[in-house]
DNA sequence: CGAGCATAACAAAACGTTTTGGCTCGCGGA
DNA sequence: TCCGCGAGCCAAAACGTTTTGTTATGCTCG
């Protein structure tokens, strides 16, 4: 009733009728391409103005080939809560230069995401950041990918076509292992998955080349499950009746495993951070904030990495070299409470 | 090198060409709109197959001036991770429906949002689903809002034009007390925090109502900070020096204050669920699963309300009529192990 | 045997922009 | 006085579809 929904939209050409010029004009007031007049350009934009007329960008992507459309595909954006945050990235840089992001998810069925891959295309995007949150290894990568620019997150290409994002696994290592060494911790253990993946394995080879530096010797234990709570519980135990019982400091692989070292430790009486400091991976706010003492644990870089797919997809829109065709995102130590000196 | 990435997509007119027909009739066998032979149908089909073909539905949604497009605006998709789910169930919905979802997030910046809601307009979204996952009051809607088809969810409008769906807290808050009433809880104290709001108010009205009707009186206890689990600490504490300290059961305002209230109760060498019940609200999974032992919790409705989101507008753009102007959303409960009969 | 009628196909207009290639002034210089 | 030129504007062609209105081709029926 109040807004006439029904009315065609104000269009180029009612601007053109309404400031009495052509549309060539209109546009080119717009664009500021052409020559128009300083007076006339005001005159239509006022018009536009009190017209509330705002641009059809499906004719105008028509006719320019340039949807300023992203598309953003996941293979999994629910599970983890990290996804998000790469999604926030790439929103705010899309956001930022204009551009509209598609976010898709496949829930890590190939067969929809080819479904969704082929709307994209469909949909004229002009470019495509994919991201694999779930299986980090390069395996192959959708046929469809690569029609258009496209940037690679949490994976990277076999055949090294298309640039890509991963976070920096052994620094990341390296970090929470040097944060529990500068502590002055010499007895450090780190808790870890069994199951190989790239992230296991980074952080890892960080911890062990830290270890090493610091002429401490390295002590691992692994357990088979998913990295979660119950994996914490299930290391830490497994921890305490091994060689490494001694340690005075933890790094868990991350902040659910993390949580899981608490939930045994507060049972056996082991007082964080006084008896045993620990330090996890993620930043998952939630539940590193509300760890009591407040976890210390290495931020991965999620955001940047969406911030860097689609600033990558735009450079390469924009017919520019791409700097890193593969690049190693840092994490960063978020320091709460959990560490404190040996006694 | 292996694409041919700067040859013109092929269009409707090649594959014309190539079946040796028009465009018309081409047109005609994907749509199955006018009349055309089955062989020819047949072929045609063969043929853009051969080709890769792809309607462009840029050009297509110019021409039926619908654009398959739909928006999904939210205040907060970051800090909270239902948003997750409730973008979820939209981009489930969207996807069935070959309908393509942008989500865009404003931060809860009045400013931004409007741009962005401008965005979504310029771009020929068919609808809007529009979230505030921050503030859920009916606070003044943008008046951007409902030039297009539009469902509110999480909120509602005051002027009750526009459809919105939110969850049931009244339910919510009887469903998680009635589950300790169930298991033989007769001291069951509320812990909730003290800003209005319609959850709260709500939850607390549920719980109210459910301990009337057993005949046992409400005991609520409030604390002036945001519901995480520093809260839930502080409450429980506040809790155990009140007239609510005989409490065997614990319904706490959501999943994180839930979190405390464990963390309070195994230093002070309370056992979980032997000697204090707790149920939750939320069941957000990194947490209630993780927590030891795992929380008996109110799933809230997110994924359906963002289900509901896009069914609802679309059904408004067949237009049909929408069956629940204001729609009431329940809770679910999910029952892992934090609740067992009192000693 | 011709009128009437499906069926199958097509040409052309439209959707709302951008962009190319003019056209028309008015003015300064020769 | 005429030419050349830049500034300012415009008409029309594209972009790739859908849809409207038309035409051609048999067939059926009276």
């Amino acid at each position: 009733m109040s807004s006439r929904r029904n009315d065609r939209a104000v269009g180029i050409e009612d601007v053109a009728r309404a400031a009495g010029v052509s549309i060539t004009t209109v546009s080119h007031a717009f664009s500021g391409r052409g020559q128009v007049a300083q007076k006339t350009r005001a005159r239509i934009l006022q018009v536009a103005e009190d017209l509330g007329y705002a641009p059809n960008r499906l004719a105008s992507s028509l006719r320019t080939r340039r949807s300023n459309i992203l598309g953003f595909v996941s293979d999994d954006i629910a599970t983890t809560p990290f996804a998000t945050r790469v999604v926030l990235g790439g929103q705010d840089a899309a956001a930022e230069r204009d551009q509209l992001l598609v976010v898709v998810n496949s829930n890590r069925d190939a067969a929809i995401e080819l479904d969704q891959l082929t709307a994209l295309m469909s949909a004229q995007v002009d470019g495509i950041v994919y991201a694999r949150m779930f299986h980090q290894e390069a395996t192959s990568l959708p046929p469809q990918l690569g029609r258009v620019p496209t940037a690679l997150l949490d994976t990277s290409d076999p055949e090294g076509n298309m640039p890509s994002a991963v976070p920096d696994e052994v620094q990341i290592g390296r970090l929470a292992t040097e944060t529990l060494l500068r502590a002055g911790h010499t007895e450090i253990a780190h808790l870890t998955i069994s199951e190989p993946g790239s992230a296991r394995d980074g952080r890892i080879a960080g911890y062990s080349a830290a270890m090493q530096a610091a002429g401490q010797v390295p002590r691992i234990v692994t357990v088979p499950e998913p990295a979660d709570a119950r994996a914490g519980r299930a290391a830490f135990a497994e921890m305490t009746q091994g060689p490494a019982a001694a340690a005075t400091g933890v790094f868990a692989f991350n902040d659910p495993m993390a949580m899981g070292v608490y939930q045994v430790a507060v049972r056996g009486g082991i007082r964080v951070p006084e008896e045993l400091s620990v330090v996890g991976v993620d930043d998952f706010e939630p539940v590193a904030a509300s760890l009591l003492p407040g976890l210390t644990t290495v931020a991965l870089p999620h955001y940047e990495m969406g911030r860097w797919g689609v600033e990558t997809v735009l450079a390469m829109l924009d017919g520019d070299e791409v700097p890193h065709p593969h690049r190693l995102l840092r994490g960063t130590l978020v320091e709460r409470e959990s560490v404190a000196p040996p006694r």
